[in-house]
DNA sequence: ACGGTTATGAACCGATTGGTTCAAAACTAA
DNA sequence: TTAGTTTTGAACCAATCGGTTCATAACCGT
């Protein structure tokens, strides 16, 4: 069966996520990517294609792994889940923002597909947002409620890149009771 | 006196806001910023150190030719102006969101002095949008709206990088209804 | 028209980019 | 042990990166 391969791709996966985010597509080099990953450049190609697939496989495993959709799905569906997913963000590990967020800002440079992953993860979230405000039955329009927190979340993740979280988590709150009122 | 420059610097600068603005600092090149301005590169060298310069001094010009202020100070202040500021970064000319926006995107990676740049004009924004806030008498904290205004509109112009204007201009007029209750 | 001055374009630089090649190493099944 | 398979690391590639050098062109005041 041959050599044994000694890197797991799940890993790799994690560490150029972790790359991604920080520096976005551009600024991510190969060079950068085996050091992150402790894979070598023949290691890196015999598993994607190019670094564009490594981006793109990024951007998969983290929507895959990515807590939001369970967030918004815990019972009793509410105002609880939303304040859940707001704030979620923005204690993420030692990252800054939203891998996604961040990565809208450079849609012009980025491949088709991977443009696809984000606009698709986007609506789904949208539709659970959704989703949960219908359960609140308040009387204001759940659309456009839905539409303001996906809005004021990318706001809140572009915002983590420069200010520390704690600020942030006060004006969660303002804006989750300007929700509520 | 010697040989008059053929290039007129506030030209070259409008130039290389729209190509940072649209490629962020990584992915632009000096033969991109070449080909845009039309000047050649010791052209550029003789008026900018290097290409962080370029991108400072971009920067700092987009700054000043920004309407913001201006829309903010108009009398009367209140919610008019606050609209009207959140309504101008969804229509400016061909280019998407804003340009101080975009670049948060890539705070890790963009010179100490350019950051600088962004925060002060951030604060006084958020100043003057606080200063309106104050003038219509409202009962919520105007602090806490004004915070919350800045993070819509960075969530505004981020969401202009992937989504047709017209669709954002509603979500706008719902978040000013919300405010206004 | 001329001498001094300044800007220009093109050639050039070393470093780094994303990407490939390939012989040798490391493993498995027999 | 060996034949066959697969991964590995290092050397290598052309292209591009940000940046420099410099002879020449273009202009000015006199």
């Amino acid at each position: 069966m041959g050599r044994p391969k000694c890197f797991d791709r799940i890993e790799v996966l994690d560490a150029a996520i972790q790359l991604f985010w920080k520096k976005g597509f551009a600024d991510t080099s190969l060079s950068d990517l085996e050091k992150a990953t402790g894979v070598n450049k023949s290691g890196l190609y015999s598993e994607f294609k190019d670094k564009e697939d490594i981006f793109f496989e990024s951007m998969k495993h983290y929507r895959d792994k990515s807590p939001a959709i369970e967030i918004l799905n815990k019972e009793p569906l509410g105002w609880a889940n939303i304040e859940a997913l707001l704030k979620a963000s923005s204690s993420c590990k030692g990252n800054k923002g939203c891998f996604f967020a961040n990565t809208v800002r450079e849609y012009s440079i980025i491949p088709d597909n991977v443009k696809l992953v984000i606009e698709q993860n986007q609506k789904m979230i949208h539709e659970n947002v959704f989703k949960n405000i219908k359960a609140t039955k308040t009387k204001k329009d759940p659309e456009a409620l839905a539409s303001m927190i996906m809005t004021f979340s990318t706001g809140v993740a572009l915002k983590l890149n420069a200010v520390k979280p704690e600020h942030v988590l006060e004006e969660i709150d303002s804006f989750l009771e300007l929700l509520k009122s």
